[in-house]
DNA sequence: CTGAAAGCGCTTACAG
DNA sequence: CTGAAAGCGCTTACAG
């Protein structure tokens, strides 16, 4: 590989010259930069990051920090790190992933070997431990979520209140009534404070209270077969629910097979929509979900962007809420006669 | 943060000595170390690994390059990618991903760059040109999946044989004779000669000589949709068809769903088996498939192993191919009776 | 507009 | 066992 001084010996000029017409960072006469260029060419040359970053005290890396928690990402993990890749890569970064467990003395050795210029936070709880511990090491970095009280810090998130407002009205609009909501168990350690499902929650109450609907929420594991057992408990606790949003992608398949097996049908006596999931994933189910998509692209996109500009010490980003598209499937339809007429019962009162 | 010369200077040495401490690369005396070990841990000292990789020319980072296609990747590529991951980093390397395109001049000019030691290239064809690019560059390499004739490579890869042999002996053990392989379209062109759709064919065709069943082989869009198409072309290019393995993790999920719609009844009627299939995916059907696993977390582990071994200098690692699990879902059952006696009487003649 | 020089924080022969 | 010194390939004040 040639190097910078091979690159100044053929054009006759200092690396410094060379330096500086590399990152355009200095005028440079027309016929110099033209040396210069010709000679880049010829040698094939390539600028060492590795140098450069040393140099410049900036490597231009960037990490995902995600933690490994025994549930995988969901389907639209990998959306999101493609997508936080290749916005790092439009403005000259590379992204590294560090899979840390959720003892933060895993991620303090990583920031510490210097090798990334800010971290991307991705599951973030609402009491992060990791955020304090990179305030305190000087790291930049932005959350994808966001910890109780984000305020200052740079954040992108899903917009839980509108995802969930887009469900309830749909369903509410086909003249649903009876509407439950089923979201995460924090009863399981690691969910415990878990951003989502608190915010999902909070979001359902708010908009029952305000529909004036009775709240119905359940707590459901990851996991398809989780949401198998979940459609016998929703049936038992509360058989005359019509309509329900599922907050969870593999449960969601998981519930539309339980109901199935215990001979409710969806839509016809059950409506279903789940809240957040992979497109494609709500095409696999059968019926095909009514969903709100998940908007991991875009929010990888501008975690990167909200982290670039901090690094590059332009105006902050503004924290950036997101939500996704709203996708008809067959999963939801107006509610049997008999729950038809009792909401309809009830708006005449 | 502490450098090697504040260390040096606490402890009264070179940073010469000091480097020998950490790398452990040099006999040093108890006093010294001891001296030096105490220094560092008073001054919270962190080797800055750009600056070791400037110097020693390593810089101990692995790239994961994956083709940005269309299609997303697999629910198991995050398996893929956080197994590569936290295997890297137990050899002390980090991972980069580049989601890079088709086009293999991007892939030169992220090699160009100098930050990685080793490439792990993922969605390798049969004739893929970035084998030849980075054997070209000089850049050691190891694939996930293989060329056509990988001899001399460094490589894992799923045993497609092995795989398809369980599903097809599962079915013919339960007594189907009409088996049909719905694999993946490869008249679509980023699938042409895409090694996984080509060997599993291959292994059909090797399967059903060898038994003698005859050959009846689909071709699947990815994605869920497609799958649903398939169910109606299968039932139309042959109805009497009783065992389906079907490679393609979205679309069996819709085959299933279309096939339900079409009345024709799973395991019932038809049974049906995934190819290689993220477990949690199998769960997500309705009724759950019978599966055989992807083997994802095992070849991230396996690929990054070759690559290290490659790196370090030691004797290179054997191609490596893997199997998942074969796990027993509700999709599968001994063919209709009609389908029973004709084998039955198959086997007598 | 251009260059000489210091420096980024390490590693690694080479000497002793 | 330990140290002085060169060097990895750049960037960046500082001078001119």
């Amino acid at each position: 590989m040639a190097t910078m001084r091979d690159v100044a010996d053929r054009a006759g000029v200092s690396i410094a010259t060379v330096s500086f017409v590399v990152n355009n960072t200095k005028p440079v006469s027309a016929s110099t930069r033209e040396r210069i260029e010709a000679a880049m060419a010829e040698l094939g040359f390539r600028r060492n990051v590795v140098a450069r970053a040393l140099a410049s005290r900036r490597t231009r890396i960037l990490a995902l920090a995600y933690p490994a928690l025994e549930h995988r990402l969901s389907t639209s993990a990998v959306e999101f790190i493609t997508s936080a890749a290749r916005e790092a890569s439009s403005h000259d970064y590379h992204l590294v992933v560090w899979p840390v467990s959720n003892d933060s003395a895993e991620l303090a050795d990583l920031v510490g070997q210097g090798l990334v210029d800010g971290v991307l936070l991705m599951e973030v709880q609402l009491d992060d431990p990791r955020v304090g511990l990179l305030q305190s090491m000087g790291m930049p970095f932005a959350l994808i979520g966001r910890t109780e009280d984000p305020t200052g810090l740079d954040y992108v998130d899903i917009d839980f209140d509108t995802s969930l407002e887009l469900c309830v009205s749909h369903l509410w609009d086909l003249g649903h009534r009876r509407i439950a909501l089923i979201s995460g168990d924090q009863s399981v350690p690691s969910f415990e404070r878990y951003g989502p499902y608190v915010r999902m929650d909070q979001a359902y109450r708010r908009i029952a209270n305000e529909r004036g609907f009775e709240e119905i929420v359940l707590g459901v594991r990851s996991g398809a077969r989780y949401g198998r057992e979940i459609a016998t408990e929703l049936t038992r606790i509360a058989p005359d629910v019509t309509g329900v949003v599922i907050f969870d992608e593999p449960a969601a398949a998981g519930l539309l097979a339980g109901l199935h097996t215990l001979g409710r049908r969806v839509p016809e006596d059950v409506s279903v929509v789940s809240a957040i999931a992979a497109i494609d994933q709500a095409f696999a189910c059968d019926p095909p979900l009514t969903a709100v998509t998940a908007p991991g692209v875009e929010l990888g996109l501008l975690a990167v962007q909200a982290l670039v500009r901090r690094l590059e010490g332009g105006t902050p980003l503004p924290p950036q809420l997101r939500t996704g598209s709203f996708v008809l499937g067959e999963s939801t339809a107006p509610p049997p006669a008999s729950g038809r007429r009792r909401a309809a019962t009830r708006r005449t009162s």
